[in-house]
DNA sequence: TAATATACTGTAAAAATATACAGTATAAAT
DNA sequence: ATTTATACTGTATATTTTTACAGTATATTA
């Protein structure tokens, strides 16, 4: 998308900030108004160059006919797109884009806490806690992490997806299935690198 | 709210396409093209009456002044709010206000399918389907269902969740858990509606 | 040093728009 | 039988709004 000069950046953010205020869109004089400009034409010229640059579109000989096709803040707004990352993947779950399948509109909100990616579920360590293989589970980045949390942990290139237990020097990752063990660690030999902990699920049926 | 006549209904949906169609609101000569009015009064007098009403805002002197303030398909618009609603509730699992537990805000486009509510789940009769004692099933509004579906189906006054069955006059409810037994009808007996059929879950920890 | 792009002012006219006023018609309520 | 509410037509006008045209100023590029 082409780039906008200063002043056009303005005159969208006007158009914009207009719109969500009264419902419709500015006249070419109520944006002088708001930016100082003195000439109607200048608002004009600066809602053509918009339209040039494919960020709005003017319906000729309507008042008010600006409606906005490329808004600045879009990945802000439209920022209902959360990642998908697989667990297949070695390594950190980063959000880089060669980890992220897929984007899944909806709000990062939508549960008690808020969430940063989801993570699609691998194997069946987890199932008697009704996690099944491929459900999405929400992650919330952080290593505040207590006891009982079901967390996203990371040993050496591997990550895993298990139940959280602390007591001094040990860490039991603890599964959810009678045919999986209990990954036990000990911190001063071995690290490990929590990445996340789980605040929801979904799936697609 | 103020109850709508036919006309100011027809009116306020006018104006509603039209916003989200062209990103401003209509003239009152567009919603007479719109409505086959030929006098811009007609459109005028409507208008008047929804603002009276407090369906919508209307900014004299401005031309497209009009705003919404109470959509008619409100949870449709700002429909980032979905309902949820308690599986316990005797009678059809209505969208009246009495029955919502709470709202989510998420998109209700976030899975594969469209849906409506989210049915938090009571009992554990599918549990060996890893849907969990409170759950959300999201759930799509709709008779057309095919066998497998996880629908939600209303027998006389009690509503339940179950793995749908149909063969000619047998329709089968079946659950997902030993200790439940399949419900069995015989349409020509007992009436059953089918409400809908889930299209996802999602679990907050 | 001239051309070009950005960023305006100032004016004016044509077109779009809101809005008032004067009616007509119909069904429901009193 | 008359009032009242709904639902319009038809016309007219003041106002709003778009939009074209003629300039000015400044910084950047060629």
């Amino acid at each position: 998308m082409k780039e906008l000069t200063k002043q056009q950046t303005k005159v969208l953010a006007c158009v914009e900030v207009y719109l969500n205020q009264t419902g419709f869109p500015p006249t070419r004089a109520e944006i002088c108004k708001e930016l100082g400009f003195k000439s109607p034409n200048a608002a004009e010229m600066h809602l053509r160059a918009l339209e040039k640059k494919g960020y709005i579109n003017i319906k000729s000989g309507s008042s008010r006919g600006i409606s906005i096709i490329k808004s600045q803040q879009e990945y802000e707004q439209s920022g209902l797109q959360i990642p998908v990352i697989g667990l297949v993947a070695a390594g950190s779950p980063t959000l880089a884009e060669e980890n992220i399948e897929k984007r899944i509109p909806c709000d990062p909100e939508m549960f008690a806490d808020q969430f940063d990616y989801f993570l699609k579920v691998k194997g069946l360590s987890m199932i008697d806690a009704g996690i099944h293989e491929d459900d999405l589970v929400a992650i919330k980045r952080t290593t505040d992490v207590k006891n009982g949390d079901l967390v996203v942990v990371r040993l050496e290139d591997e990550v895993t997806l298990k139940y959280f237990k602390k007591k001094d020097h040990l860490l039991e990752l603890i599964p959810a299935n009678e045919d999986f063990s209990t990954i036990e660690i000990d911190l001063r030999e071995q690290e490990a690198f929590i990445e996340g902990k789980s605040v929801g699920l979904i799936r697609t049926h």
